[in-house]
DNA sequence: TTTAATGCAAAAGATTTGCAACATG
DNA sequence: CATGTTGCAAATCTTTTGCATTAAA
């Protein structure tokens, strides 16, 4: 699960061309913490992030690791799994179906797609273990925003 | 976005034979916090379910809705969208790929699928809007907690 | 030297828990 | 009536913020 060398080293350059592009300074602090997550294959979270950091240096604070996590989520050098700063909701429709959630208003659409479910996705993954569920997750601007770039409530 | 009254009622006698086979008891609360999410076809959260079931029943309690809401989750009686329980997670595979999460021990692998990057979901949502990722996010048992049933660290 | 970024501590926000009162089966 | 469930309030846990200090460019 750990990531090759080469590809950490070619991450680690998109880091730094960002900074350089963007005007941020490159401290010690966001050095470290982009490069814990770009070395993990395993999908940290912020104290996770945190702790295996502050190995290498002991006085980085969480707050900073929070500040720079969500930073780097907007210069877009990495991605979050999950909806990012929002709560777990809750839905009662048990019929496989997919959802698509606007970025704009952040209302989400539930959709059907008989392609992806005749898609063999458990033989896809049978190297990596035996599938129970899939949901397929699209993120775009639905027409409402795009019409008239008003949010529904 | 409203459910078919057919289907919300179908929905409600899910829940009272899940109630009868468990043994639990069918109070108000746990009948009004399960038809708001029943008849809601938006994913609320905790405090939006909360809110709405106050409309009719003013007294009922936040923490009550939080152990509804998990307890309909365990039921099979709802799902959850983004993480359950789980903070946010972070990455830096920018390439396009999707998750399989181990529903035993916790651990998101990455994989690739080159059938499902060419299936054109575009076009299967473009009624609800216009697509800009999409990510596939499979759950199951991997291999190493099949084979031996511990989880790695 | 100028400005942005950090660390600290406190605040704010979200979620969970213990327990007495209450409602359901 | 016995037991599981609720509401309340407090506790806990997570995340964010204000501000003086520090470090990059």
């Amino acid at each position: 699960m750990a990531i090759d060398e080469t590809e950490i080293a070619r991450r680690m350059d998109l880091f730094a061309k960002a900074c350089r592009e963007s005007g941020a300074k490159r401290t010690h602090q966001r050095m470290e913490i982009f490069r814990e997550v770009a070395q993990s294959g395993d999908h940290p979270d912020v104290e996770t992030v945190h702790r295996r950091v502050r190995k290498r240096m002991p006085t980085v604070s969480l707050d900073t690791v929070y500040r720079t996590l969500w930073w780097l989520k907007e210069l877009g050098l990495v991605n979050t799994l999950g909806p990012p700063r929002e709560r777990t909701r809750f839905d009662a429709n048990l019929s496989d179906h997919h959802h698509f959630m606007c970025t704009h208003c952040g209302v989400t659409w539930d959709f059907n797609s008989d392609a992806l479910n005749h898609l063999s996705i458990a033989e896809t993954v049978q190297s990596i273990g035996s599938m129970e569920t899939m949901h397929l997750e699209v993120k775009g601007i639905c027409h409402n925003c795009t019409v008239d770039k008003s949010s529904p409530t």
